[in-house]
DNA sequence: GGTTGTTGTGGTAACGCTGTCATCACGGTA
DNA sequence: TACCGTGATGACAGCGTTACCACAACAACC
């Protein structure tokens, strides 16, 4: 029963070679059943099927990637994916890119980005077709390794003028001047703000601040905390506020999770909500609409937003143009 | 300047060879610098270093992984990472895995498991060095090709006597019994349950339905929706259960967000919780705390799930003993 | 001074697959 | 009959790395 022995270094595991050994072909027919099916005859694409079945073939994708240079992988970077904000996406990603044939490498840079550059490199020597990143703002040598490594790059969830190759994503600034712009118009004066202190957290603000200054509101208290907000926190910061001897009509929270919290702060003091305090959230909790009382919020296309950077990177990885 | 032309397959970028030449070592010396450095001298790494920092070389995972044997490739499948269930135990494993150099593809398998199969084989081309897999339910597919990779697998979020390989998790069922021990022991005797359609929940609902039984409690309505449940449809679900005559003094909820819709329609009508009408949650907020009023849930260590399964594999991987 | 480690380095041959080009069989055309 | 084009298959080499073993240099021992 013994077969001529295989190398010392051989992993034992059933190759492309053994398949087509047992279908009476060659291993490059093989291959081309599994991968270029059009370019086979039904016959032998039978024959070769079967051999796959009873040998139970397991294609090796290192060994593939490492002579096509195609590794059908992505790689994703996002902060967190604890908040739903990111995990939606995450998820309509892998979804999209799934269908494609493609595998999603899930890497966690953390809040602030530190981790970014490190990630990266890891990253990279997985050599994947194509790469995801949140946010704009990156370091020099990331920016430079992402060119140098000549593949797709998609960032997401933000906006910029110049982004390093494509972008799917809003302005966040823009969105702050919108919140500002709708609570004064429902004529609410007193304002206050709690949000994280991430960049986009920040640009928000801003966007908030200007919008107000511009209806001639300048003492808007601000509290910035250490993303990612949570609704603990939110609760404690909308204490503190009103502790302080704060009574705002309306509360711009960074994220809903903050304005739960918020919401749950002013209800324990007997304040109804939004007749003593408005409460208005920001995009991560898609049931907003359906708390008691319900939460005002900005809604945003999470899963849109994946599943269009999906495409962008399949457009683009399959040699098509693109966004 | 022109060099020698290289193959016309070769990619052009920067490899362990280049390197070498530069530091005039032997390609083998480079390798060792990077992945065994305790063998060679200071002298002899400082040079490669030096090499590979003016180079901008980035090492090849494919052909190393091909050569070595070892992807230092994690994968992982849940059914969903949008509820921040899967999502915390998916990221302290994927920051744990990340310090010991590991990198963690996501494979989402959905509700039902339907995809598992033919995702797990897409997952095994990539050889991973160990695979995780959310519950203890699989097809005899999966089963039979999880044993034939030999590789670790850990089964988490589960319990069952005759693991794959190794677990960690805690039993559903359990989980339920405690629930209707603890309302019962508070008082309450009008009981209703609202839950996913899943494995998990139906064997959380049979723990719950078992010890009411055993509390002589007979006339339970359960109400199965399908996974995964929202603040949306537990709220939905819990205006059925009232304009249907029903007037339970405790809810059990599967999720914590059904229980959060649970509360908002309950508050609508008027109901004080917990006086009308107690609700309980299941594991996924870890602020159940801290909403207004504040939730009882039973709390769920999703961070340490991962960390656990992520050490327990390191542990095989590197050779120790495991679980 | 010969023998025995010990330590650092290198040469060679894989790992399992696919790109490239060659070959072969076949039918249609001149 | 000779020629050509087309479609299916195969031979060969190479992708970039690491396992394995060999070897050289040097120190330590009796």
């Amino acid at each position: 029963m013994s077969r001529s022995a295989p190398s010392s270094r051989s992993s034992g595991s059933v190759t492309l070679s053994d398949v087509a050994k047992l279908a009476g072909v060659s291993p490059i027919t093989v291959s081309r059943v599994l991968n270029r099916p059009e370019l086979v005859t039904p016959d032998t694409m039978e024959i070769v099927r079967d051999a796959i079945a009873r040998t139970g073939y397991v294609p090796n994708m290192l060994a593939g990637g490492l002579a096509s240079k195609r590794s059908r992988l992505v790689a994703a970077l996002f902060p967190t994916i604890a908040s739903s904000m990111f995990a939606e996406t995450m998820e309509s990603l892998t979804d999209r890119l799934g269908e494609a044939g493609y595998q999603v490498l899930l890497g966690l840079s953390g809040y602030p980005a530190a981790r970014e550059d490190d990630l990266l490199e890891a990253i990279l020597s997985r050599r994947p077709d194509g790469i995801l990143l949140t946010g704009i703002i990156h370091s020099p040598s990331t920016r430079q390794k992402l060119l140098a490594a000549k593949i797709p790059v998609v960032e997401i969830w933000d906006y910029t003028p110049t982004p390093i190759d494509m972008l799917v994503g809003f302005s966040h600034e823009r969105v702050g001047e919108a919140v500002g712009d709708y609570l004064f118009g429902k004529g609410y004066r007193r304002f206050a703000m709690i949000g994280g202190d991430d960049d986009r957290a920040m640009q928000r603000r801003n966007g908030f601040l200007s919008s107000l200054a511009r209806h001639g509101i300048e003492d808007v208290p601000t509290i910035a905390i250490p993303a990612p907000g949570t609704l603990r926190t939110g609760r404690q910061e909308m204490a503190r506020l009103l502790d302080g001897g704060r009574k705002p009509d309306a509360v711009f929270c960074n994220s809903d999770a903050l304005a739960q919290g918020v919401i749950a702060e002013a209800q324990s003091r007997g304040m109804s909500i939004p007749g003593d305090v408005a409460v208005m959230g920001f995009g991560d909790l898609d049931f907003a609409a359906y708390t008691f009382p319900a939460l005002t919020t900005v809604r945003i296309d999470r899963r849109g937003i994946g599943r269009i950077a999906a495409e962008a990177m399949l457009a683009r990885m399959e040699g098509r143009n693109g966004l």
